[in-house]
DNA sequence: CTGTTAGCGCCTTCAC
DNA sequence: GTGAAGGCGCTAACAG
């Protein structure tokens, strides 16, 4: 069976010493002498000593657990994200519960009762809605939380996020620059702040170069849906407009249009140019090329959880709002290679 | 600031009752009567009573809290069996803890240590090596862990874990019916169950068909890496004796095998057949294509998080050892297509 | 600087 | 069936 652990009054028992002073010791409290301190230290390592931190938490209200809610950490893009939080997290010796919620409110809503039963100190959103009563709530208990990656509607909660409307302008200018007049647009959905932000973007350099939106154009998808990618742009191909180019709203639905050429007998770029969103691992290899916009995803992790721990630990005076810069990733998708350098 | 939560104390207050009948109620304890539970179930609702986990952690033993070792979530496949066994967990209102070990035993003491220190229930481990002291000494302090994926060589552990000699046979089979004789084979490490086995699957098949296994055509790479693969291809294509085909032990290496063919001016699978393992998600699509072997992930992952549950709950008496099974996916990487059907 | 007392919220003997 | 008392392991408050 599991040993039995040392505990605090194990160690005060052999040091000759009241638990208190043993605790002191522990957490390096100022009053206690250097003496006893060193002492208690030598002893606990001897003993193999280990706090309980489950004890330790019910007297602290501290339980060294951050509860991270993403969309689907089976999404690559969030599974980085997850794994750097997790990485800086565990510098600072907290854990990270991360948690799937599908983007449904039901689902996002148990999760945060059952992490707040365990008591996690805080929580990092990654997939809030523009609009989340969640966060609203968590931000109305004073809950400690940030947001990344997706930032709500409401300003007054910390968050870190690219600059999305500045990612998709820099996407769509380039394809405006290689020719392309029809761009269409497959975005993400409306009730995100990504979604909206990148479709801002887009507008933003159509218009700056005079060029016409056309409705039938702009479509709306779900993120990191190949299948959504796949059958809106089956639907932009046997419409009335043709677009010349396609600026998906992220990479994997940029495969899924890819997808959908390719079985329509076009080519990419030559027929028809795509362009993605996210610089997912898989848009780099011989066989996909695509071009898109890339964030520092590790950043994004890092940035968010050193946020969270400042309002953990009360650090934290004004809310803090991060913008992270995108950068263009020129491939073969948009036609670079075939349409050569800018005329300008 | 946080409201503060009512308590068990809180609810005896209101129900005029001893917190020992409260907690009795609330814990479907035999000897409470039908009447003042079902009081205190309603009290208990209309109060918005949470109990408190750690505190009752505290006094059990028991967090509720799940260990998971993987490999790295990033990774797809190790994200599904984090998602599946997170959902199968949830399911009986057990959190699970995901930490990723990159294979180094180092971290992997580390992370354990700090999962004994917050309390968790039991251990999933998805990522053992054949000789895995931090498992074996879990084993001997009787803590609950169940192997998920990959096995020990000593056989006294819970595991559920895909055939993968079979898997292997399957695809090696299939690559010699097409007539290929050359295969190569770019293999796992062999610290690993999973190596190995896949490595035997490939022999057995070889040696039933009375095919030469070349020492210059096998060679061992890293799970998931695409980087390994493209340099072994490279390698192998470089050398003395060239392949027909190549069976790399895993879709990445698979991919990364693509690149290098692909960079030496050869086709798949005119010039070269190729097939991985795991039939990841995107080696469906279209440009890709990749013959492999397919596993239920999510079967995987609930049937060791029943497992773990079971030892947990003390109700499992014998060491439970559970093999799925693998299924063949054809697609036109082997040259199937090309080649025809099958001559037998 | 150190020891004593008390309690975090809950469950579990032990009496009745 | 119910209540009172004690304690899980730890830290905080108050004395000295």
């Amino acid at each position: 069976m599991k040993r039995k652990r040392t505990t605090v009054k194990d160690l005060a028992k052999a040091a000759g010493l009241s638990p208190s002073s043993v605790s002191r010791a522990l957490n390096n409290h100022p009053r206690i002498s250097k003496k006893t301190k060193a002492y208690v230290l030598k002893l606990a390592r001897e003993m193999g000593y280990k706090p309980n931190m489950v004890a330790r938490g019910l007297v602290t209200q501290k339980s060294f657990l951050l509860g991270l809610l993403v969309y689907d950490f089976r999404n690559p893009f969030y599974a980085e994200l997850t794994r750097s939080i997790q990485d800086t997290a565990g510098e600072y010796n907290f854990r990270v519960i991360p948690s799937s919620t599908d983007d449904d409110p039901e689902k996002a809503k148990l999760i945060v009762e059952s992490f707040k039963d365990i008591g996690v100190d805080g929580f990092i959103f990654a997939s809030c809605q523009l609009r989340d009563p969640l966060a609203e709530e968590l931000l109305d208990q004073d809950y400690p939380l940030v947001l990344a990656n997706r930032r709500m509607a409401k300003p007054d909660c910390n968050y870190v996020v690219l600059d999305n409307s500045y990612g998709a302008y820099l996407l769509t200018s380039h394809l405006i620059r290689l020719g392309y007049q029809r761009i269409a647009m497959i975005g993400g959905p409306r009730t995100t702040s990504t979604g909206v932000e990148r479709y801002q973007g887009y507008v933003e350099a159509m218009k700056e170069k005079g060029l016409e939106i056309i409705p039938e154009l702009i479509k709306e998808g779900l993120f990191f849906s190949q299948e959504s990618g796949y059958s809106l742009t089956k639907r932009l191909l046997t419409g009335n407009v043709q677009p010349e180019a396609i600026f998906c709203c992220d990479d994997y639905m940029a495969l899924g249009a890819m997808k959908a050429i390719s079985e329509m007998d076009l080519r990419v770029p030559q027929d028809i140019a795509l362009v993605g969103f996210d610089d997912a691992e898989i848009s780099s290899h011989p066989k996909i090329m695509l071009t898109t916009v890339s964030q520092d995803v590790q950043q994004l992790g890092m940035l968010s959880t050193k946020t969270l721990l400042q309002v953990i630990n009360g650090d934290l005076n004004e809310t803090q709002h991060i913008l992270l810069e995108p950068h263009l990733v020129i491939r073969e998708s948009c036609g670079y290679k075939i349409r050569g350098n800018y005329p300008n």
